[in-house]
This record gives C-alpha cells, sequence and structure tokens, in this order.
RNA sequence: GGCCCGUUGGUCAAGCGGUUAAGACGCAGCCCUCUCAAGGCUGAAUCAUGGGUUCGAUUCCCGUACGGGUCACCA
C-alpha cells in the first residue's frame, strides 16, 4: 500500500487537479488590476466590519481595473439561515456594492470562476486534498472528539501549547496499511494537513496595512476537510483564492494569527500567495473603554441599523472610508462635490488599530451629504424610509406631495443649504406643523420673551389686520414687521435696542417670535417669511385667527 | 497562560529625528443674524510609562502598563 492507494480510497472520484488548473486560468487584466473578494458566511444581516471590507474589496477593484467577487462561504452547515446569501446580496446592495462576479441573488451566480458558494465547489478542494495525499502531506486522522479532549487536557495540566503536532499528532505516521483497514473498517476520519513548520522558526511577512510582521511558523496538523466533507476556511480560503485568481485579500486582523498556516499551505500546494490586507476592527466606546462592536450588545454593528435610522447609506460608507483612510478626509474637502467612485483608496493610509465607531461624526457627515440632496431627493428618500418606519408620515407625504417639495425646499438649493437633517426620521419633526392636521394637534406653543396672552394677541391680531400681505416681497414683509415692532413700542433693529433697551419693551426679534410660534408652535424655524410664502395666505390668516380665539 | 498586533486631545487622526504637534467631529466663547440649523473667528484639550541610542526624541531600540486579537471537524 502507498499513499497513492490511500488518496483512491479516500477520494476515489476526485479529479486531477491539472483539470482545475486549465478550467480557471490566469486572468487576462491590465497591469496592477486587483481581484478582490468579499467572502461572508450566510449566518444573518450583514455586520459593519464586513461591510467595512467590502467597501473596500470593491474599491480596490474598481479603482484599479480589476475584479470584485462575491463569494459565499457556507462550509458551516450547522450555521447557515433561510435566505443567507439573498441576505448578503441584498444588504450590499442597499449599499450601492454589487460584486463583478459570484452570488447575485439567493442562488444566482455570475463568472467564469464558479462556483461562488463554496458548498457546491466540495469536489474541487477533495481534489487538492487528495493531491495533497498522494505527496504525503495530508492524511486521515481517526481521532474522536474525547480523544482530542483528552489530548489537550494533559497538555494543558502538563502547561504546554496545545494542538494537533509533532509528537501529539496521534496518525501523523500512522502506518497506511493499518489507515486503509480502518477506512474499510468504516472508521470516521478527517483529513489532516501534514505541517512541516517548527514553532521555534519565524516568518515574516509585509502584510498591506499592517506592514511588517513577524511570527512563528505553523506546526499544527489543522483539519482541512471534516467528517462531512467540506474543507475548513483555512483549506478552502487558499485553495479558492488561487482558483479565483485573486491578488488581494482583505479581512479583519483577527486572521493575522493564523497567517502562517495559509502561507504553508500556499507554500505546499505550489500556489502563490496573494497579498494580504488585514484591517483594524470596529471598536465600540464601552463606559470609557474600547471593545470590539458586537452583534449582541450593538445595535449599530448590523446594517439594519442604519436603514432603520434613515441615515442614507451614501453617509455611511463615507463616514467608513473617514475611518478607512486617513487620506479620504483631505480629499473631501479639496473635492466636496466629487462622488467617492473618484476617491482612491491606499491601503498603506488604512489605520492599523481599532476605531471607536462615533455616532455623532457619522451623523455629522450624514448631515452635510443630506444639504446637499435636492428636496425631490429629500422627498423621494423620505417616503422610501416613511413607508417602511413611519407609515403616518408616509401618509402625510403621500396626500401633499406638490407641498411636501415646496416645505422640504425651504432655504436649499442656495450655496448655504439647511442643515437640520441627519437622518430620515428626523424629517417629521422638523416639517410637521406645515401640515394642517399635525398643526391642529399641536398645543405646545413655545412663547419666549413676549409671553402675556394679551399682549400676544394684541401683536398678532394687528399683524393680521393691518400688516400682512401675502404678495409682499421679503424685504417689504420683514419692513412691515419692523413697523408692527415700533407700533407696539418694540425697537426696529436689535442693535437699537441693545444699545437704549430701556427705551423698548423689546425688539424686533421678540416680535417676529410671536408670529413664528403662532404659526409654528415653534421658536426655532426657519426662515419665517419662506414659511409664511408655502403656508399661503389662507392659512396664515386661519392659524393666527384661531389663535387670537384660544 | 503562549503567540501576535496596537497605544498622539473626549472621538477620528496628520506626523516618519529638530514642527508654535495639522485638520475634522464634539465642547466653550464671540461675530453674523428676526429665531434656529448653518457659516465665520477664537479658545480649552494630546504624544501611556520607564530606560536607552542621539547634540536632539512623538518619531529609532528595549522593558513595563493598558487595550485588542488568537489558540475548533466556526468562519
Amino acid at each position: 500500500m502507498d499513499f497513492n492507494e490511500l488518496a483512491d480510497l479516500i477520494f476515489p472520484n476526485a479529479k486531477e487537479i491539472s483539470y482545475y488548473e486549465e478550467k480557471y486560468p490566469e486572468r487576462n487584466l491590465p497591469e496592477g488590476a486587483a481581484v478582490t473578494r468579499f467572502a461572508p458566511s450566510p449566518t444573518g444581516f450583514i455586520h459593519i466590519g464586513g461591510l467595512f471590507g467590502s467597501i473596500i474589496d470593491r474599491k480596490l477593484a474598481e479603482q484599479s481595473k480589476g475584479t470584485f467577487i462575491l463569494r459565499i462561504e457556507d462550509t458551516d452547515q450547522k450555521r447557515e439561515i433561510e435566505n443567507g446569501v439573498a441576505q448578503i446580496v441584498d444588504g450590499l446592495k442597499a449599499f450601492d456594492i454589487v460584486p463583478n462576479e459570484g452570488m447575485i441573488s439567493e442562488n444566482d451566480e455570475i463568472g467564469n470562476y464558479g462556483p461562488y458558494k463554496q458548498s457546491q465547489r466540495k469536489e474541487i478542494y477533495q481534489a487538492y486534498a487528495k493531491s495533497l495525499i498522494k505527496q504525503g502531506q495530508a492524511y486521515p486522522c481517526f481521532c474522536t472528539h474525547e480523544e482530542l479532549e483528552e489530548i489537550r487536557a494533559k497538555q494543558e495540566s502538563a502547561k504546554i501549547r496545545p494542538g494537533y503536532y509533532g509528537v501529539w499528532a496521534k496518525y501523523r505516521n500512522f502506518p497506511i496499511d493499518e489507515a486503509v483497514e480502518k477506512i474499510k473498517n468504516g472508521d470516521p476520519y478527517i483529513i489532516r494537513f501534514k505541517s512541516q513548520g517548527r514553532e521555534d522558526r519565524r516568518i515574516k511577512h509585509k502584510d498591506s496595512i499592517k506592514g511588517n510582521l513577524e511570527l512563528p511558523e505553523n506546526d499544527q496538523d489543522i483539519v482541512i476537510i471534516k467528517a462531512d466533507g467540506l474543507p475548513t476556511y483555512h483549506f478552502a480560503h487558499v485553495v479558492d483564492d488561487h482558483l479565483m485568481r485573486v491578488t488581494h485579500v482583505i479581512r479583519g486582523d483577527e486572521w493575522i494569527s493564523s497567517l502562517p498556516i495559509h502561507l504553508e499551505l500556499f507554500k505546499v500546494l505550489g500556489f502563490k500567495p496573494p497579498k494580504y490586507a488585514h484591517t483594524a476592527t470596529i471598536m465600540k466606546d464601552d463606559n470609557g473603554s474600547k471593545r470590539k462592536i458586537s452583534k449582541r450588545k450593538d445595535p449599530e454593528a448590523a446594517v439594519s441599523f442604519y436603514h432603520e435610522q434613515g441615515i442614507p447609506s451614501d453617509a455611511v460608507v463615507e463616514y467608513l472610508l473617514n475611518i478607512a483612510n486617513s487620506s479620504f478626509e483631505p480629499w473631501r474637502r479639496a473635492n466636496p462635490d466629487k462622488s467617492i467612485a473618484e476617491f482612491e483608496l491606499q491601503l498603506n493610509k488604512m489605520s492599523v488599530s481599532g476605531a471607536v465607531f462615533d455616532m455623532i461624526k457619522l451623523l455629522d457627515v450624514s448631515k452635510n451629504i443630506i444639504s446637499k440632496y435636492s428636496s425631490q431627493k429629500i422627498y423621494d428618500e423620505t417616503l422610501k424610509w416613511a413607508s417602511k418606519y413611519d407609515k403616518e408620515l408616509e401618509q402625510l407625504l403621500i396626500k401633499n406631495k406638490e407641498y411636501s417639495m415646496k416645505v422640504l425646499n425651504i432655504e436649499r438649493g442656495k450655496a448655504k443649504p439647511r442643515k437640520d437633517i441627519s437622518k430620515w426620521s428626523d424629517v417629521k419633526e422638523t416639517i410637521k406643523y406645515m401640515y394642517e392636521e399635525e398643526y391642529n394637534k399641536m398645543d405646545d406653543f413655545e412663547f419666549q420673551k413676549i409671553e402675556d396672552k394679551e399682549e400676544i394677541k394684541d401683536i398678532l391680531n394687528s399683524y393680521i389686520e393691518n400688516y400682512f400681505d401675502i404678495n409682499d416681497d421679503k424685504e417689504t414683509w420683514f419692513n412691515k414687521i419692523k413697523d408692527l415692532s415700533e407700533n407696539k413700542g418694540y425697537a426696529r433693529e436689535v442693535k437699537e435696542y441693545k444699545q437704549e433697551p430701556e427705551k423698548y419693551k423689546g425688539h424686533v426679534g421678540d416680535i417676529s417670535t410671536v408670529i413664528r410660534v403662532a404659526l409654528t408652535t415653534k421658536h426655532n424655524t426657519p426662515d419665517l417669511y419662506e414659511i409664511m410664502q408655502v403656508l399661503g395666505k389662507e392659512t396664515v390668516e386661519n392659524r393666527i385667527k384661531n389663535f387670537i380665539k384660544r
């Protein structure tokens, strides 16, 4: 018996690896083109870190005229969920991330290097595992979980490094004949890689983000094919990224410690390893201390959170680019109106330590982005958001479409647009007094300096009877308010009042506040003139007259 | 615990042996202003720590502390 016969016994139907090498040839891409991939497991919603990684993958491929692949790592069937792939595809699409190659829906894929679901690549991994067995670089291991635990317990009590390596690797040098016998006998087994590494030797590797890394060699005989015939991450990563001709692997830095395994596997299989870029983890501030942002504890870890809040996806992407690349902010300042597609991401400008996620900063980024949107776009986006999360607002917007556009256009489209909306869930609060049905429900009038009911009514009455004319231009309108102020014993200008406060009851600002509050219930609103123009003559008159009657 | 990575204001960060240690968010104040969101200006606030190396260390080296990651038939 020799390795060849053992290999044939284990994987009788596996093809020669030359078949796959020919089937998936080197890509014909321009010099310097990056082939990247995002390779999540279909275990639920996309995590903010996954989004972060996929943005970088996509960007790198795009800016080098390369290819961005979406591959699904579904080799752990226990953790899979229903429609997991579709959730990932749709989740990415919401952020405008669409792969050039790979999965495009639950079951559909595009590209010539597939299949892109690992569970469908079983025979490929087995072919490579078989070739390793033939070369004596891999072997079947018959250890049960209990045996493995025993080994570990012994190692722990002896205070030596745990794992399946060296003398602890029970089946590493198991006679082939006996192995064959066990297999024929139906004993369960898995396939392990026969590592040639030594823990006391170090490898040096240059990471595209972290720079020079020095790690101990791998000496663990890691599992490459599990009992269910599917590969482990390590093996699948190496085989897939080679066969898909991936040039850059971008992944979280929790993978650094298994880099020696991957590098050894690439070497033994005779593959050229990709460039690795290990990204820092996004952290969360937890009462003053940092910790990894967590799916369980932190709602903002799930990208669905941003949709619920109504934060535009381009704001999230822009924020992430902000923490991803230190050259992004200066670029944005120099190019305030360019699309982020034009920004060139540099891996060596990536942060090496984990950034604490800053919601306030995100909202600031978002606020600036929204301020540049047209009222049409704000209307559309808010409606889209409201249809899912605020039915009342949805109705309001649908019923008054033209009017709503005017409302949203107040102080917009100018050099210094309004910046009071940072997420769609802010919209209702900011505009609701513009709608009769909402205004009528509001009874908390936030009067300020002038609080006396009679005084307020007197001012409003004079205004509506003697001054208000919807056809006035802004200057005339304001002059009339100044006239009214003077008439009631208030200063026409704030400055005049400040110089001689004892001469007046107040100033023009106090008067306009009375009108503003009566019309909107609020003392802080956008430009009153524009508000009155949008409300229209009748509504202004009605609101003021009704207020006087109260 | 072993191994790895990291540590510049509250947060994101620039910096690559000599700088008054950028900038952004946030905070405070002022200005503008009929209110507010903005915008403009000003301000408070940072090189974890101890040793080296050097004429000189935020920057280079070593230790310490702290934080993070990893040690599966999970990815």
